[in-house]
This record gives C-alpha cells, sequence and structure tokens, in this order.
DNA sequence: GAGCACTGC
C-alpha cells in the first residue's frame, strides 16, 4: 500500500533564463556512436545554417577574429557556434594554405558527433576535409583536413611534438567554462604559444559568468590604452525555452525521500512530460528508483492512468541499462530518470520537461597536506544549478523544483572550483616538464593549484626518478614517464617491469585498472555476483585478482556471454584491450623487454612496489592500516578482495577514497623489506630519521 | 560488515 504522500511547498519567485553555453543536442547518446541524421539536400541544410542564431553574428565573429588575437564567445545553449564558428572561419579562408582550424572538446563523444555533424554539413566524408582525434580514434588526414575537432588532452599531447602548435591558424577552445584539467593547462600553454606565434587565433567559448576572467587572462595589452587590447567578448543569444523556477519554502530535511515526494506529486498534479531528477551516487539513484517503483505499482493499482517509468542512470551502470534512458516512453506512459550529475553536461536525454535538483554533487576533492584525495558531497554551483535547470528547457518550456530555499540558493558559490585546484598535480607537473616549462611554480595558470600541491607533486616525482633534484626532467626516465598517458605512479611501474621480469603481466595489470567497475553487481542479483566474482579472487590482492579477469577474458575469447555470467564489465574489458595494446606499443617503442612471471607472484609484487611505494600502509594493532608517510588511519575498502580476508602486514594501494572512513581501493599485500630495497631515498632505516620527520619509521 | 561523481591522455 502506498503511504500518504506529505504534501511538499513549491512557490515560485518568477522566470530564469537557463542554459550556461551548453550545446549538445548532437550528441543524444553515449559511448561514442556518432548520431545518425536524415539525409538533408544541400539546400535545406543552407536554410537551416542560416536560421541558428549565431548566423546574424557571422561577420561581426570573422571582424573580431581578424582584428583580436584572441575572441571570448559566451554562446547560449542552441546558438550553433559549435558546428557554424569554425565553418565561417573556413570559408573566410582561415584554412588556406594547408593551415588547420583546431576545436577542442572536453568529452570524446562531443569531438566525435559534433565532427560528424558539420561533416555532414559541409556534404564531406569524415575524416577528409572534416576530421576528428580522440585517443585511440584518429580519423583526420594530415594533408585534407581543414578542420579538426580534438579533446582538449589530445591537443595537449599534440604540443610535445609541436609545441608551437605551427599547422593552426586558428583555436577554439569550446565548453571552457567546465574548466576541465586539460582544458586550464591547454588555456595557460596557449598564453604562452600566442606571445611567440602573434599569427594564432584563439576563439574561447565560454559562458557568461568566466568571460571576464578569460578576457583578463589573454588580453597582452599592458598600454592601459582599450584601443591596444588583443582581446575581446562577444555575445551569442542562444535559442531555449524559458523554465520556471520553483523552490522549496523551508529546508528539506532529507533530499532522497523529498525527490521521491515531488516525482510523485509532479506525477499527479503536472501535465505530459518526463522528469529528470539529480542525486549524487549510485547508491542514492537506486534507493529512489526501488521507492519510485514501489509507489509507481501502488498507483497503478489504484487505477491511475498514466503510468511511471523510472530509469537509473548513472557511469557505473551497464551499457544496455545506461541506453534504455533516452528510449522514446509511449504517450500513457511518464518516463523518470533517476541520474547523477552525468546527466549536467556528458548525455543530454530528449523530452525532459520537469528537473528536479538537490543542490548536491559528488566532487573530487584533494587535501594537499596529506597529499589524499577523496570524494565528497558538495552544495553545486549557481553554475551548476542553471545547468540543471536547463535540462528542462530543450525541448518546450519546463520546470524546475529545487529541493532549497531561494535563501539557500543565494548562498551556493557562483561557479564550481576548477578541477586544477582540487586534484593531485603529479600528472600535470610531469607533462609541463615534458613541455618545457622549467619552472612550473610560475606557470601562467588561469587559476593556479595550492603552492603545496605542486611541492607534494614534485617530491613524488622525484621520489619516482622522473625528475632530478634540481626539478628538472631526468633522462630517460621522466621523459618516458611524460610519454604514457597514464600517472606517472603506473608509467614508473611499467617502466620498471621489464627488470622484474614480468612486463607482460604488469601491463596488463595496468590496462585493468584504468578500467572502472570491472566488476558489476546488478542490485537483485548482488549474492550471485559476489560468488561469481570471488572465482577470480586470490590471497595476493586485487592487482593479481584483475590480471586473472583479463587473462581469463582473453583464454574465453572475449566473449560477452562468459562476461554477462560472471558480471562483468564487457564493454570496459574491451576497451582494457586497446588500452593495454596502446601500452604495449610505448613499451616496445622504450625496448622494455617483453617479458613473462611464468606464474611467480613475486616479482610483480614488488615491481607494483617500485611505482606505488608512496602508497603503503602497515596494519596498526587497531584491525585498521596506518600510511607510512604520516601515519595517518585507513581501511581496506569494501570491493577489495583483502576486505574479507585476514589482514597483511602491509600493503600498497592504487588510491584512496574518503567516504565515512578513508578507504584504499586495489590493494595488494606486499613484504616491508621491499619498500626499502625498492625505495630507499624514500623510506630510509629508523636509526637516520629525526623525530620530526615528514616520512614515517619504518619499523 | 559495508560501499564506488565525472572526464581525459
Amino acid at each position: 500500500m502506498a503511504a500518504p504522500l506529505p504534501m511538499m511547498k513549491f512557490w515560485k519567485p518568477g522566470l530564469e533564463a537557463p542554459g550556461v553555453g551548453e550545446e549538445r543536442e548532437l550528441s543524444s547518446e553515449i559511448g561514442g556512436s556518432p548520431v545518425i541524421y536524415n539525409p538533408l539536400s544541400s539546400l535545406s541544410i543552407e536554410k537551416q545554417r542560416q536560421k541558428l542564431p549565431v548566423f546574424k553574428h557571422r561577420n561581426h565573429i570573422l571582424y573580431l577574429v581578424e582584428n583580436y588575437q584572441t575572441v571570448v564567445i559566451v554562446g547560449e545553449t542552441g546558438s550553433g557556434k559549435s558546428t557554424q564558428i569554425p565553418q565561417y572561419l573556413l570559408e573566410a579562408g582561415w584554412a588556406a594554405e594547408g593551415k588547420v582550424i583546431g576545436v577542442t572538446q572536453p568529452r570524446r563523444v562531443a569531438a566525435t558527433s559534433v565532427a560528424s555533424r558539420v561533416a555532414e554539413e559541409r556534404g564531406a566524408l569524415l575524416g577528409h576535409e572534416v576530421g576528428y582525434t580522440i585517443r585511440f580514434d584518429d580519423c583526420s588526414d594530415p594533408h585534407a583536413t581543414r578542420i579538426k575537432f580534438l579533446t582538449d588532452g589530445m591537443l595537449v599531447r599534440e604540443m610535445m611534438a609541436d609545441p608551437l602548435l605551427k599547422k593552426y591558424s586558428v583555436l577554439m577552445l569550446d565548453e571552457a567554462h567546465e574548466r576541465t584539467l586539460y582544458t586550464d593547462i591547454a588555456i595557460g600553454l596557449l598564453k604562452k604559444i600566442q606571445k611567440k606565434r602573434r599569427d594564432l587565433r584563439l576563439i574561447i567559448a565560454s559562458a557568461t559568468l568566466d568571460a571576464k576572467k578569460f578576457q583578463e587572462f589573454f588580453n597582452l595589452n599592458e598600454s592601459g590604452d582599450p584601443n591596444k587590447d588583443t582581446c575581446r567578448i562577444l555575445t551569442v543569444e542562444g535559442r531555449t525555452y524559458p523554465v520556471d523556477i520553483f523552490y522549496t519554502v523551508s529546508p528539506v530535511p532529507d533530499y532522497v525521500k523529498a525527490t521521491v515526494e515531488t516525482v510523485l506529486k509532479i506525477h499527479e498534479t503536472e501535465g505530459d512530460g518526463d522528469v529528470l531528477a539529480f542525486l549524487t551516487g549510485q547508491e542514492e539513484v537506486e534507493r529512489v528508483v526501488s521507492l519510485l517503483v514501489e509507489q509507481a505499482r501502488a498507483l497503478s493499482r489504484f487505477g491511475m492512468k498514466k503510468h511511471l517509468r523510472v530509469l537509473p542512470m548513472y557511469a557505473g551502470l551497464p551499457y544496455q541499462e545506461q541506453m534504455k534512458v533516452f528510449e522514446r516512453a509511449p504517450p500513457s506512459v511518464r518516463k523518470v530518470v533517476v541520474a547523477t550529475n552525468i546527466a549536467e553536461t556528458s548525455i543530454t536525454i530528449n523530452g525532459i520537461v520537469f528537473v528536479i535538483d538537490c543542490a548536491f554533487v559528488k566532487l573530487r576533492a584533494y587535501n594537499p597536506k596529506t597529499a589524499i584525495e577523496s570524494l565528497v558531497v558538495t552544495p553545486i554551483s549557481k553554475a551548476s544549478a542553471t545547468q540543471r535547470a536547463g535540462r528542462g528547457g530543450r525541448n518546450r518550456s519546463g520546470k524546475c523544483f529545487r529541493l532549497y530555499t531561494e535563501e539557500d540558493y543565494e548562498e551556493l558559490p557562483p561557479v564550481t572550483v576548477p578541477e586544477m585546484q582540487r586534484t593531485n598535480l603529479s600528472p600535470v607537473i610531469l607533462q609541463l616538464k615534458a613541455l618545457g616549462i622549467d619552472n612550473v611554480l610560475r606557470f601562467n595558470f588561469l587559476s593556479p593549484p595550492p603552492a603545496q600541491s605542486m611541492v607534494q607533486a614534485l617530491e613524488l616525482l622525484y621520489a619516482l626518478g622522473g625528475l632530478d633534484q634540481y626539478g628538472r626532467l631526468t633522462e630517460p626516465m621522466g621523459v618516458r614517464m611524460a610519454e604514457f598517458p597514464l600517472s606517472p605512479m603506473f608509467a614508473k611501474m611499467l617502466l620498471e617491469s621489464g627488470n622484474f621480469g614480468c612486463s607482460k603481466e604488469i601491463v596488463t595489470i595496468a590496462a585493468m585498472m584504468q578500467i572502472q567497475n570491472v566488476f558489476l553487481s546488478p542490485p537483485n542479483q548482488k549474492k550471485a555476483a559476489a560468488r561469481e566474482h570471488r572465482k577470480f579472487a586470490v590471497a595476493e590482492g586485487d592487482h593479481l585478482t584483475i590480471l586473472n579477469v583479463y587473462e581469463a577474458f582473453i583464454k574465453h575469447q572475449k566473449s560477452s556471454q562468459w562476461c554477462q555470467e560472471h558480471f562483468l564489465n564487457y564493454k570496459g574489458l574491451l576497451r582494457a584491450v586497446t588500452v593495454r595494446e596502446q601500452l604495449r606499443r610505448l613499451m616496445t617503442k622504450f625496448k622494455v623487454p617483453r617479458t613473462s612471471s611464468e606464474g611467480d607472484p613475486d616479482v610483480i609484487l614488488k615491481c607494483i612496489v617500485s611505482g606505488f611505494f608512496a602508497n603503503a600502509a602497515r596494519l596498526h594493532h587497531s584491525g585498521s592500516y596506518r600510511t607510512l608517510r604520516d601515519d595517518r588511519e585507513l581501511h581496506i575498502h569494501p570491493t577489495s578482495v583483502l576486505y574479507a580476508e585476514k589482514p597483511p602486514k602491509w600493503v600498497v594501494f592504487n588510491e584512496v577514497v574518503q567516504t565515512s572512513k578513508y578507504y584504499m581501493r586495489d590493494v595488494t599485500a606486499i613484504e616491508s623489506s621491499w619498500l626499502v630495497e625498492l625505495a630507499p631515498h624514500f623510506y630510509k632505516q629508523a636509526k637516520n630519521r629525526s623525530i620530526g620527520s615528514k616520512r614515517a619509521k619504518m619499523t
């Protein structure tokens, strides 16, 4: 029986224009498959192009690009900027004499789907005049491609081979307001390049809030005379529908329950239209889904005409389950998508009219004092709240129910802290060093990270042998580490694996560790999944366990059926095969011998220690663990195969996540003597240590 | 006995 519904009280303070310059009507799919369009005649394509709001600004944009080194374009959702501006530049001759117009995107799907749309508009085959480059997939022609879409991470990689990016005449950084790690790195580096290449033009596509910041950053005019400015802002209106915003009258004690109540209230009192609810994590999503499914059953028993179809959406969900949120529901059914932040930018679901926003998000945080990264539930920014609301105004006017008061909204920070300021910087610093930035502390960061984070990164890179005592990249170790598309610890482990005689196994382990959610546990089959997963488990820990999984996957001819039976992530495992191949090629390039441990686990474990010695912990008499670096309390994560086992005395781990406690993930048992043997500079014997030492004593 | 936002090279 359905419990009586407590009434949620909302009031409506007025209209708010949605959309923070997001534009993703193309990517209504995930997983990299481009969207397929109906064939259109060239005439109707031309007409459609001219109807886009950005078309009115065509000449003005070209004028600004001609006369200013940098143009910041504030392009609202639906303005058409991502697809049109590159074409205007092409038509105006910016790709003459073999030059290329480059457009970056933070995500792979966006790069491929926008590229295919533009190719289609030009009647071109993708990969010729219009192409894209993302990791593992280069669909561009070095001679023929004039407009190239790429991920911003890929652009940074290209700078390693071509530091001045000579082949580009114009670079457009799309979605720059998202401030992803690689967008920020690219921005700092491009400013440096611009000083040497006055001919290079930049277009920064951003949201209103950040436009001024970008302009100030890129304005090279120091004369004080505004006529000599090198950067200008242009705003292009979008095309979206209004979204009514509703706040609660009083604070909500439990947003999970409030989400369920609000969905039911919408269902009872509102007209047609699908619902999208934002929550912070998988657990919350599943809880809301099961509560709603229960209520929906009760409602249908009471003869409610319209049915509810409740669907979860988060990154860890198996692919087939994810695809269900894109299926259109019949008119008699209302679709309710309960999602994590994945639905804020990464995917777009058509037909959403009602949005429910809990005001929270799970974000990565980094503690520069302890060098521990964690995931923390944090209040969202105003920009995020606007973005979420805008998800309801894409096809027609919508409504957004915010599960917080208007006063609470006013307290939210304007924008989210850039990733650069809340991450472990060792991969960033290594990359910058490889790009010839000697003094990283003085690098032109758009938002400088905490100095302590940089110091931690420099210390770790030194301990790994990637930097010398003067902070210079070492040859060959540091140079090679920077070439790997992995964190420096993984790169070190791979480069050492030849010496340990286990490079075949290590390259598999490294590839597998890049895949999230290797093991699937569907909410209703948890027991069965755990039983299957145990078959791969070994006492040494998680690293050798995932090695077993990969080898079994290959032994069973990469069968998807086999994956399903063992509750393993088939798409993830296929990706591991590709990643492994890329890593193996780099190993061959650096002449790392291809060796196998032939069943001896110890050499593999020692090799892991050679990269991960900084992440070591010892068993404390309390039953928990303590880091060797600074004696912090840690616990084995419940997903580790070591969780239920007799706890080993010494372990290394891949990462720490902080939820209710600090949990080590991907944990492997080691011998303490290996630490002294393999990282003597990092862990010296107790007798030489002073009391105030940063490094903990070995016992 | 108890838990894994999201990208990207």
